[in-house]
RNA sequence: GGUAGGUUACCCAAGUGGCCAACGGGGGCAGACUGUAAAUCUGCUGGCUUACGCCUUCAAUGGUUCGAAUCCAUUACCUACCA
């Protein structure tokens, strides 16, 4: 199956230019690039889809660029707060990419010999160039009947309440230069993006055609929505990251665990390097056994792997195991002591569980599950509080040290999933 | 620069002197049912309080009034029409 047919069947193809010759264009080793903004220090799932396809191809026997947005990502949108965006500094700029180049070694190759992906900044490239000479260079090839033409910008201008800047006007000019540049010194021939970067890619392929005559190809991939309607990729408590220290391993696992029914098979040929036919087994599973979720764990198995490691996906899944089995009794310290590191934990003081003890309102509070006494005290109330997995409906209730596990844990739940534990200090 | 209109909780949006912590909808959280699903039904959704109740909120500041989201003045921002 050619890299093409592959991402047809995952259903990641939003469109393409020239089909046929596109594919010709494939079967052999191909320069392609992919773009991302480093306006955070981190990726979340919401931006891997461009990049696990970038690999897609690498595996293919192509070379993938990954490109930072150096220069890109400096200008911005131009709708955010001005202060945010002069804080990326150049230093942070690059501190971003460089925290963002460690990620990227779990998704992309970048030390085999034959196809080693690489990792760019369009800042090098962009930033010695004058304005007056990207007017006069690149400027010119660009009519401002087709630009206004655009999607985007069409969008914008038809939202007299939003408008769009000039600066943001121009922003496909620096795609579009990014591009050509990547053609001249790197022969790259494709660029992915996401469906919104359709017209920026168009607008690359344009000026390289008129810059140097040369055919390169666009292909962009479908913006990723649950079948609910929602953004993929937020949580209730933001964006799920593929940093441990932001999105603990745990949290990780169990977003894709919570995948809806309907997009578990879709999001396995997204996201993960299943093959086709254990796809399709998955596939016949789920809609045979819904309960059993075998495509969700494959999912979240195959995405933890991927992002964490073998042995972190298997912690957190003795975690979800232990957590979701049922009652703690008869559990090990030591097995209890693997929950601990994936659940978010807070200390509690020993004095604070001498005698009467501490309100549970209050270690709810304290334990960020809650916000507020009044919401803690509602939340007991209506039955959403678990103490050690055992239900608490009394919101006088206090914790005392006759309630601590193994001497020194306090396992705080609200709701069906949200967990504390409070360590004894 | 002129004129008119607007700014209410996470979002949309009612409210034009006391019955307003503020209708309704969305979203969110929780419960029942389940499979850590969907759909459906129920409750909650400013803070403190066991409770009676108290406190802080309707762009900002000042004022009128026994009493203001509501009236007046000033300021800021947004929108429309005109220049």
């Amino acid at each position: 199956m050619s890299i093409f047919e592959e991402l047809e069947w995952r259903g990641l193809i939003a469109d393409c230019t020239d089909k046929v010759e596109l594919q010709k264009k494939l079967t052999a080793p191909t320069v392609l690039y992919a773009g991302f903004d480093p306006t955070a220090d981190c990726l979340h799932v919401g931006n891997l889809v461009p990049l696990i396809a970038l690999r897609r191809f690498q595996l293919c026997g192509h070379h993938p660029i990954a490109l930072a947005g150096g220069a890109t990502g400096s200008i911005g949108d131009p709708s955010g707060k001005s202060q945010e965006r002069q804080l990326l500094t150049k230093e942070v700029l690059d501190g971003n990419i460089a925290s963002v180049k460690e990620q990227l070694k779990k998704l992309l190759d970048f030390e085999t010999k034959t196809n080693p992906a690489r990792l760019l900044d369009n800042a090098t490239w962009t930033a010695p160039v004058s304005f007056l000479d990207f007017l006069r260079d690149i400027g010119k090839h660009f009519s401002v009947n087709q630009m206004i033409a655009k999607e985007s910008v069409r969008a914008r201008m038809e939202d007299r309440e939003t408008g769009i800047s000039y600066t943001e006007f121009s922003y496909m000019l620096l795609q579009a230069f990014d591009f050509y540049h990547l053609r001249k010194e790197c022969n790259c021939e494709l660029q992915i993006g996401g469906s919104d970067q359709w017209g920026n890619i168009t607008a690359g392929i344009e000026l390289t055609r008129k810059k140097m005559s040369a055919q390169v190809y666009g292909l962009t991939l479908p913006l990723i929505m649950n079948t609910d309607g929602t953004k993929f990729g937020k949580t209730a408590a933001g964006a799920v990251w593929v940093d441990a220290k932001k999105t603990s391993v745990y949290r990780f696992y169990q977003f894709w665990i919570r995948t809806d029914d309907r997009d578990a098979v879709r999001y396995l040929k997204i996201f993960t390097f299943l093959g086709r036919e254990e796809i399709a087994a998955l596939e016949q599973q789920h809609a045979e056994k819904p309960e059993a979720r075998a495509a969700h764990k494959a999912l979240a198995k195959a995405m933890t792997d991927l992002i964490h490691g073998e042995n972190a996906t298997a912690e957190a899944m003795r975690a979800s195991e232990i957590l979701f089995g049922g009652a703690l009794e008869g559990i090990s310290e030591t097995t209890f002591n693997d929950i601990v590191g994936e659940v978010p934990t807070k200390e509690l003081a020993r004095t604070a569980l001498d005698g009467a003890g501490t309100p549970l309102v209050e270690a709810l509070v304290l334990s960020g599950l809650c916000p507020s006494k009044g919401q803690a005290r509602k939340d007991i109330e209506g039955g959403g509080v678990n103490i050690n997995n055992l239900r608490e409906a009394n919101a006088q209730r206090h914790v005392t040290a006759q309630d601590l596990l193994f001497g020194k844990y306090l396992l705080l739940r609200k709701g069906k999933r949200n967990y504390v534990v409070l360590t004894v200090k």
